[in-house]
DNA sequence: GACGTAAATGCAACGCATTCTCATCTGTCA
DNA sequence: TGACAGATGAGAATGCGTTGCATTTACGTC
């Protein structure tokens, strides 16, 4: 039961929510964002199909979707959070400091690397999320 | 040129910073926290020693150590933002959810592999930041 | 298909961290 | 010491996110 269903309200029945039309939009918008949009982007990409959404309800439907674990909330620095369909592995998030670009690396090997660094201090990781600020090498 | 002096005038003027009652009441101050305070913290202990000292100053001079490289701030989820005394190793910011406690793992090997992972892929790492969220097991 | 109820919604007001404005002050350098 | 760019304090402004409340709606039950 992967939340990569494009039955949105199968996802949302699952996860114990009532399926309403603004909760549909989103997921769906979500669905099909490369990029990781935040709440003010989600609600115009909303209101584009659908024009009574309103940002409370973008806010709240986002919180009962990361509640239920659909989608993953990013905290970037000093910057308003951003958000994407939970990904079936982890990833470490780099942002690209002069083009503001959000690219994902995949990156299994670290995850377990902490994964088990912590479980010797007597830890178990609940969530981990890495921001790296890079640059593009030029090569001259 | 460590930021781990104790000349705190002189990293201030290497800086190419003003060197300001200010300015040195802040820095002490996050040179002997072992927490991580945030501004407002700052400010309450800053005050402790200058009863003057405003929170527009807190996070301006925030803002200037942190350009300089002498502070790192961390963004936790949620939660204002957190500063330290640039650390001489890459860290990873554990945070206990139950006690809300920060922890700091230095993991070098983990940074290291980041750092060659970016390199593959064309690009240099300016900074990079890891927030966990872990909970203790409880041995039963 | 209509009904009752709890959940979900829109709107506006709010809370809080951070930044800005501006008048005043001060560190630094000649 | 004097000049002046940079720094400061106080409070207003900003911006993201949340909340209270009246209204609407999804959905199980008849």
């Amino acid at each position: 039961m992967s939340a990569h269903t494009t039955d949105f309200a199968q996802a949302l029945r699952d996860a114990g929510l009532r399926v309403t039309p603004q909760r549909l939009v989103l997921l769906a918008i979500l669905m099909d964002s490369a990029d990781h949009p935040n709440a003010d982007e989600l609600l115009a990409r909303a209101r584009a199909v659908d024009d009574s959404v309103s940002l409370a309800t973008v806010y709240r439907t986002l919180s009962a979707l990361e509640e239920a674990g659909l989608i993953r909330k990013l905290t970037l620095e000093s910057e308003s959070s951003r958000y994407e369909i939970t990904p079936l592995a982890e990833h470490d998030h780099v942002v690209d400091i002069d083009t503001g670009e959000v690219i994902e690396i995949p990156n299994d090997e670290i995850a377990r690397l902490r994964r088990e660094a912590l479980e010797r201090l007597g830890y178990e990781i609940v969530s981990q999320h890495t921001l790296i600020r890079a640059r593009r090498i030029r090569k001259s």
